[in-house]
DNA sequence: CTGAAAGCGCTTACAG
DNA sequence: CTGAAAGCGCTTACAG
């Protein structure tokens, strides 16, 4: 079971490994047509495979972009992945997806894990938890995107949502429909994870935008364990919330379970609008208004950035690309007050 | 930026590389206490990273294994793959995920990048076009593994659900809750995919069992696109069945949808029981009954599969392994005639 | 306990 | 148009 190399077919067709390498490498203008018809030959007569590790030795370049997430069971991952290798396929290039689970140490593990394996760029949604690593990676001008979140402090490229922009349509859309207390549920910001941050501050923001007061206890930030005890705190209020804007599909979950729990009927009892678009949000009763990430376009930026510091020698000041979120009206909050 | 390699290590530890090399693979017992010491602190000044494709060459091994999935839009997948990934990661192996879309030209380049890149072992849900490739693979005894479904007179392992099994158990439960005429929808199996045509035989032998007769009329098989028409005809039958088997979660969501456009109320116009656990299972209304499979088993048992074909020399005889299903019983198919 | 040498399977600058 | 040689960064059998 031994594997064919490129010696054997050089021998085989009796001409230099030179040669066949160049064959290999589609530089036919260096032989004669003669030449080449004996290479192609020979290949199909041993079944030669060529080996991509022995390529990648030499040229320094294995044709692979390590992708790590922080937590893959977010649907928004889900989408931006498809796009990311999509993407990278389109340009011939391997994808290894690694979920860090939310876990700094394990993210940190992937991360040495994906450099011994010479991957020539990375592209991360990353936890909180390895500012040094990352600025170790950024100055020494290896080729890194954030996609979803960036680290504070950290000159590097990354590719957002607009945060603040979703919040207020999703405020602005419950308003036009006749739901004035406003909540919003957030997976926890104890780490200072960007988005939900900015989440957190879009809410405040678009809040005095519409003269609206700002009620602390409005604002729910934990982890999804936590959430249904923060959320019946909220029912619990005097002025409970007349609608609820979810931070993520996580977060929607919690919310739902809450609700059929609970027999709140959600566009009657309670208003709804939801970040990230989820697969049910058709067929669920009623049907859930979502502001939807254009995960597709987000993903390919974040290729098209990794591959051309990949690919160009000059450095490029990081930016910060900023995506605009799209409401898909459905009806989890068509009308304040229906039931009466 | 050039990066430190194993000679610069040795030179600045003053001593050989194969010495190196030793304490990289932990063989200390190869050398002085003190030899190792200046080792380490060698690699600790330069910050030197091994370089895996270098030594993937050498020992040819890449510790990696390619996943090839046929679609991974089936929640099914999505989940396998977790439990897959999260199994290789614990024994130290990368994963390298393709997605094929349902296309065999896909999977077939998809399988010959992989093998030029050395992957150790694949593990694949098989579109069913590329027979040939499989038998070749299978043929030279690469380690290789099939999930969900097998190929069609291929002797290969695979890692399957019992898929009468599982279909009993749903007609089962929607008998016993007074649903008789019971139609059932899987995707197509012109292509004779293996687990939609068990379902579908599945489906007849449960009705003979139960002593009911096998209407054609009752079983749609088709691809996304067309199930809604399919849907419909079984709605227009004049005797239009009191309940649906669904085969996955791609015809679960076509009948939502029908269901909510035509204001058919699920549980009381008609009942439902689905395959596949689905995320929203819990917060739809009403809650959804489904044929659950043991993702995280499944996946867990094909990495093994995969890592004991490549572990040892010896040749076993390929089998398939099949993994029980088991109903989650919540509401959808509660009772017949409820409207009554 | 330590090192020199060969080799994994490619690519490419260079010579002819 | 074609080939011999060097080298990518490791590992390991072998010699000392």
């Amino acid at each position: 079971m031994k594997k064919t190399t490129i010696s054997d077919v050089a021998k085989h067709a009796q001409v230099s490994k030179s040669t066949v390498s160049q064959y290999l490498n589609e530089r036919y203008e260096y032989m004669r047509e003669e030449t080449r018809e004996r290479i192609e030959n020979a290949i199909e007569e041993l079944n030669y495979q060529p080996n991509n590790v022995a390529r990648s030795l030499k040229l320094k370049s294995t044709a692979t972009i390590g992708v790590i997430v922080a937590n893959i069971l977010h649907s928004f991952s889900t989408q931006v992945i498809r796009s990311i290798e999509d993407t990278l396929n389109e340009n011939d290039f391997s994808t290894i997806i690694c979920n860090a689970d939310d876990d700094p140490e394990k993210e940190k593990k992937y991360i040495e894990t994906l450099l011994a394996r010479q991957v020539d760029g990375l592209i991360v949604f990353p936890t909180s938890g390895n500012r040094e690593l990352y600025k170790r990676l950024i100055d020494s001008n290896f080729p890194i995107v954030f996609v979803d979140r960036y680290v504070n402090g950290l000159n590097g490229d990354a590719v957002m949502l607009d945060n603040e922009k979703a919040i207020h349509l999703a405020v602005e859309h419950l308003l036009t429909n006749g739901y004035e207390n406003i909540a919003v549920l957030t997976t926890s910001i104890d780490t200072a994870v960007v988005p939900r941050v900015e989440r957190v501050e879009g809410y405040k923001s678009a809040m005095e935008r519409f003269d609206l007061p700002i009620r602390e206890g409005y604002i729910k930030s934990m982890d999804p364990p936590f959430l249904k005890k923060g959320i019946d705190e909220l029912f619990q209020l005097e002025n409970p919330p007349q609608a609820i804007v979810s931070g993520n599909d996580l977060t929607l979950m919690e919310f739902l379970k809450y609700a059929s729990d609970h027999d709140l009927e959600i566009g009657r009892d309670v208003g709804l609008v939801t970040i990230d678009e989820v697969s049910f949000a058709e067929v669920h009763y009623p049907s859930l208004t979502t502001i939807a990430q254009p995960t597709f376009e987000m993903g390919k930026k974040a290729v098209e950035l990794v591959l051309h510091k990949f690919e160009s020698e000059q450095y490029d000041e990081p930016q910060i690309y900023r995506f605009d979120p799209s409401i898909i009206i459905r009806k989890s909050a068509e009308k304040a007050g229906a039931r009466i």
